[in-house]
DNA sequence: GATGAATGAGAATTCATTCAT
DNA sequence: GATGAATGAATTCTCATTCAT
């Protein structure tokens, strides 16, 4: 049993940490539930994060920063907004089932961290947001709130990651994107007929 | 009378919980947080709850299986599949103007509720995928993994929710309701291969 | 064993603390050390102190005015600036027998909270200072910086409890009161001899 | 070579103590706060002293004999009383002024140190009392408790540090020397009972 | 000699719950 | 029905100390 060597210490916190949140949510998993399932004492835990806050918190921004930055590169590589909504999505999906765990702490845990963020940092809500913005002013997408536009594609592409936490749904989402790809285009292109 | 107090101050304890619930989630929220906005002291709290843990659960399951009560009637009194699933989006909508702080507490916050259900108890999730199901047997919904349809549903209409938590959209759901309908029509009735 | 009836507990807290911050000085002081004196669980402290912290300062400041005016009342009952001060004088070796451990929790193990007073707070220096000063305007004590002057009196007072403390010397103080009144003004009023 | 770096750190171990020592006490200071105040790791610390309560004993005891022997040397200089206590109050003066922080360390930090030392190890206290005694006995000193004169001798030399601790009174000691061999020698040959 | 991860004992504090009045 | 003091377990965090490298 060494005592350190490389140190990948603080990677194994991170990831019992993700684990645990995504498990059980923030606030129920305790410093000590982390410690154990790493495999250390509570009080070594502070010595790779000077709080548990911290833990939250750093975790949190960095993949959260990453999985953003992901996103971007995805649109960046398409031309349409089609195109761009569509590889998002599928980033969406390939994220989800490379690390459920993590996917469902950043988009669903979140424990109010969103409003920890420095101002100005892009968020992967800003960066459908603008897609769908730019396929707004281009036309390719009908006029309408591109809040409300935005809403409905992390509604539909979210929605069923929770049915799979209750066993609603098999985990997969990859198995079902270019599903999802349809159902949000079809979603996104719907106006009122309110003047036929 | 005195049964009237009784059930008055149980009353206030349910509105207060609720409310607390729905802004911070029941972990967060303490006994002595709901015993002091309700203006009485923590030891009361427990004439009229034997334990926390009750209090939410029969908050919680009082409240949904109402709620799903409703959405079913509203169902029930439409024939086509389309008509029934517009109305009981339409009956979301309503539910969560009439209260927001209950709708969140139902729908989100739950905090494993729904795994302490009585099983075969009905959910507003089984009533939507009843309706689902019967639109894909009626040939009214084209083919697809009902729960997967039913999570498009509740994706449409409870992310505005979400959004408008977080101040990315007004409050108001009943003001976007004709456009989640015809949002959630538009993707549950899309299907990939249409082009051989 | 009945469970309050009367609650002293409050002041039976304020007792065991003042006893052991003497004895041992506040960062030496657990709330548990205190609880057990009391004889109650470290959880019922705080319901009658929010923190360690607001025990230290509320107990600290409550007495240290009360100490504070009754100097100045004594101080106030008399006319010459060695009759002011000889009833101080008599003032602290009446405060130190009445009460060794809450005299030296006032005036030795302080702890920083003296800074945390409100400015503007008289203290027992300010009131010795006030006569010193006092007297010097009116030449009943020659001209000096009248801080010196109060520290001079200070530490004649206040030295013999600390030898008190360490066994040199026998606990009262009452019994040398006369002896300190009398050194102390032989401190006050000696002057260099500078110009002969 | 190597036997002056080992005593370097140590010493820079033990100076960095001291200020903090003297700044916020011993129990408020960590033996991290020590290591990261040297610039060497936890650990390192203890290559130089076998723990925390070493380093204070150590450091305590030399400088305390230290001191010691600094005051008898000065006091067996003169001859009279009043010229050893003289020469002694101007040794606390130039100490004080050399290094305040450890000044105050061995004076007022103390933190039970005192009870800790061999019986029989000169103190300072014990210096300045076995001139008073001496006094006495020769009748230089009017006849009176020495521990008593003694603690009259200690209080007007060190409460001004105090006050200058708490700002009320500029640093240093020296330039009022005059003033303090004065006053405490006038407190000193004071008596009561003058007047029958 | 030095490093720094790790330990384990405690510190302050919170919290659901009980119960005499 | 209500009060509020009390409990005891759990939580976050600190700290002196150890030890493999």
């Amino acid at each position: 049993m060494p005592r350190h060597r490389f140190t990948d210490t603080r990677d194994r916190i991170e990831r019992a940490a993700i684990q645990l949140f995504a498990e059980r949510g923030v606030d129920a998993t305790s410093v000590r539930d982390i410690s154990r399932a790493v495999g250390i004492s509570e009080g070594a835990l502070y010595r790779h994060f000077t709080s548990k806050d911290e833990l939250v918190r750093e975790t949190f921004q960095r993949h959260y920063v990453r999985f953003t930055a992901r996103l971007e590169a995805l649109a960046r590589a398409e031309t349409t907004a089609r195109g761009k909504l569509a590889a998002m999505i599928r980033g969406f999906c390939q994220a989800h089932d490379e690390d459920p765990a993590l996917f469902r702490f950043l988009l669903f845990v979140q424990h109010g961290q969103l409003n920890q963020l420095a101002p100005g940092t892009p968020t992967p809500v800003e960066a459908v947001r603008a897609v769908v913005a730019d396929g707004i002013s281009s036309n390719e997408i009908p006029g309408q709130h591109p809040d409300f536009a935005t809403a409905l594609v992390f509604g539909i592409v979210l929605q069923p990651v929770t049915f799979a936490a209750y066993g609603r749904l098999s985990g997969s989402l990859t198995s079902r994107c270019d599903h999802l790809i349809a159902a949000t285009w079809a979603a996104v292109t719907t106006v009122l007929n309110q003047e036929p």
